[in-house]
DNA sequence: ATTAAATAGGATATATTTATCCGATATAAA
DNA sequence: TTTATATCGGATAAATATATCCTATTTAAT
């Protein structure tokens, strides 16, 4: 479904925003202990949120990364995910075709039309924050 | 969503279905042809799905790839992508936790949870022949 | 100013996916 | 039995995704 690179960022972001709320910054390798990723990885989808806006970078002695504590609620899975896998999720062709649309459409343009929007909906409606007020009581988990 | 192997193996899986129900037997350079894909790759792809039981082949000369005409309107587009892809899509956790279930769900866990069920019910409910129909009618295409 | 702690980013390595090539094997027809 | 035509399957190559390493740069605190 996503790339690893985007399950990494999905989850990193959830920590950065828990922390910001918090009021404190944090390093690649705090991330990468909380999400249980590669550290040197991470910091590399780190650096391309900082480039999409989704969060913030502070450079030099006691910075890291950290999101507006205003933002955490306005910030959307699809930000996110269009980051580091751009859109193509839903809406390149379910099989590959270069063109797919209506008046050209694949086997399966019309069976993967909701099932498309309703992932499309699901990342445009699910905010930063709620994901993260879940890991904060314990409903949910960001490693194993 | 899907790899390139599902995908060439979904369109060749079509193109195999049509032919068969005018009695013709295809070889890899047809099926490639048809779908725009790489032969060779395609092969293997094809040699995949017959270990799987979804297509079957007749080796030497006048053979070729073929579905039994009674099967095509059984088989589901969840057997060809179970043989190439396995379950994964809908199964595996969308952020990539080796543990992932109702009592220890990742962060989208129940937010996927209808997404993946309607795919699921879609690859398990379309069938080769309703798409092989939409193909022959030019409702649908197998390549730009 | 100096130092310690942090991100930025280029270079490189590894793993996986995608793709190609070629010889072995099978089989229908002549 | 020979020939032409297929699939089968191992070896290899190329492309992409994932991961690591190292140096430069930035910056807060002393």
């Amino acid at each position: 479904m996503f790339s690893k690179a985007c399950e990494y960022g999905i989850k990193a972001s959830i920590f950065i925003a828990i922390s910001s709320s918090e009021g404190k910054r944090v390093t690649p390798k705090q991330i990468a202990e909380e999400i249980n990723s590669p550290q040197a990885f991470t910091a590399k989808i780190l650096q391309a949120l900082v480039k999409h806006n989704v969060i913030n970078s502070v450079k030099g002695a006691y910075g890291g990364f950290e999101i507006e504590k205003n933002d955490i609620s306005k910030i959307k899975l699809a930000q996110i995910v269009n980051a580091i896998d751009g859109d193509k999720i839903y809406r390149g062709c379910g099989l590959g075709l270069e063109i797919c649309d209506e008046n050209h459409p694949c086997p399966v343009h019309d069976k993967f039309k909701s099932v498309r929007t309703d992932l499309q909906n699901m990342l445009e409606s699910t905010t930063l924050e709620e994901l993260a007020i879940n890991i904060k009581s314990g409903a949910s988990f960001l490693k194993v």
